[in-house]
DNA sequence: TCAATCGCATTTGCATACACAATCGATCGA
DNA sequence: TCGATCGATTGTGTATGCAAATGCGATTGA
């Protein structure tokens, strides 16, 4: 109540009502809050979300577009089934194109951007150390897009972005195994060290390799958490 | 008036009203009929394909999750503008999915798939005899789609495949300069050969210089043609 | 008892209506 | 004469209403 200003209260009702609910049913189907294959109903999330049914309907026809929802004619919405062997699929193609990307990089990186890359590089090792899940996520991350842009193609990297969250979105089953988390810093390294003997060929394979043992770290515990029927 | 159906006249007026108005803007966007940078008004459509707005509001939501037209907030929507800088990043992003897609292919594909697309290639021969741009274009297709459904990684076929589409919308400008044909024919070739000798390798290679070709014959056609101001 | 068909309820798809924001033009001031 | 501000108009964003289609359940027939 201190200013006078009151069209903006938080900084979150701002912007367009379609936006906001398309990015909160991301976030849901992310988090799992929305199940896979959990009915998509538009009056029901429309009142959910204290809205009419029109904006519901233009998020919900931009989420099917981005594969995060199946949208079949006059029978709704549902949020995307995904089979296991659908994400080794989904897994496979963000390691190629993640491969690509550092390939590209290695050969087209500035002293600047590859100072900024190694510099990101060295403060995983700390977080690593204690084991914070979410801060080597976030980290990861951070690490995988300045390679992304390192690209200097731009397009490639929003694809490999989108890519890569749409995968996200279905990854609520994150790595949490301790090893793991050791693992993927010593293959950075690896990574890194190809990227400086600037040989794009073997931080290409490298990386591939690196999404994989992720994938198949994935792929064990789904196997191990496998749910009835699916 | 032979059958007493009469629910399906044409079988064109069938379905959803906002994915015809889709269909219909990206054929319009893709030939040109729309160019790069027009105004989409939302009534003014609407009136053009005799609907209202809401089924067009949709169509327009979805094109820009595709890329194909930019939606700034109250600001209407434009058909998405194309620098040749951001066009050559997107022949460059093909080519690269392009390449991975033949490797996985040349590892994976079935005895069938392999005399399906030997069989593919070889009906190019009279095609580009004749200099058919047309049946040579379609052919394209076909013989590349061959290879993305080959890898038997259908999430990865469908990225290529959306990619791929993605640029052709922007490419109205054809290759249609008949040394290309035949030169785009002896690349195919050369990536065969690589296929039938089992050198994936070789053949991601030969297939990203085969994209690259083509993105450089078309670079060409648009310097010469370039338009005053952009 | 099982299958098929008819009817109802629910939900989507589209149209229309209204409110607010942004742009453009005109008028006022310097 | 040029700039800025205010107002009007255009157009998007959202809400609501209506019609058609789908899915389900009940009823009827075999």
């Amino acid at each position: 109540m201190a200013s006078g200003f009151e069209t903006e209260d938080d900084g979150d009702d701002r912007g367009l009502l379609s936006d906001r609910i398309r990015n909160a049913l991301t976030d849901e189907i992310a988090t799992g809050t929305l199940a896979a294959g959990a009915a998509l109903d538009e009056q029901q999330l429309a009142d959910r979300f204290g809205a009419s049914r029109t904006p519901v309907r233009e998020a919900l026809r931009q989420l099917a577009a981005g594969g995060l929802v199946e949208l079949r004619a006059r029978r709704g919405g549902v949020v995307a089934r995904m089979t296991p062997e659908r994400i080794m699929e989904m897994f496979e193609t963000v390691a190629e194109i993640e491969a690509i990307c550092v390939r590209l990089a290695t050969y087209r990186m500035t002293p600047l951007e590859r100072s900024h890359l190694i510099e990101l590089h060295d403060l995983s090792e700390p977080i690593v150390e204690t084991g914070d899940f979410d801060a080597y996520d976030s980290f990861n991350r951070q690490f995988h897009e300045a390679i992304y842009h390192a690209t200097h193609n731009s397009f490639l990297a929003e694809q490999a972005i989108a890519v890569r969250n749409r995968l996200n979105a279905f990854r609520r089953t994150q790595l949490r195994q301790g090893e793991r988390l050791r693992r993927s810093r010593d293959e950075h390294e690896a990574i890194m060290q190809a990227i400086a003997e600037g040989d794009g060929e073997m931080a290409s394979r490298r990386m591939r390799a690196h999404m994989l043992n992720a994938a198949t770290s994935l792929s064990r515990f789904i196997e191990t958490n496998k749910p009835a029927g699916v």
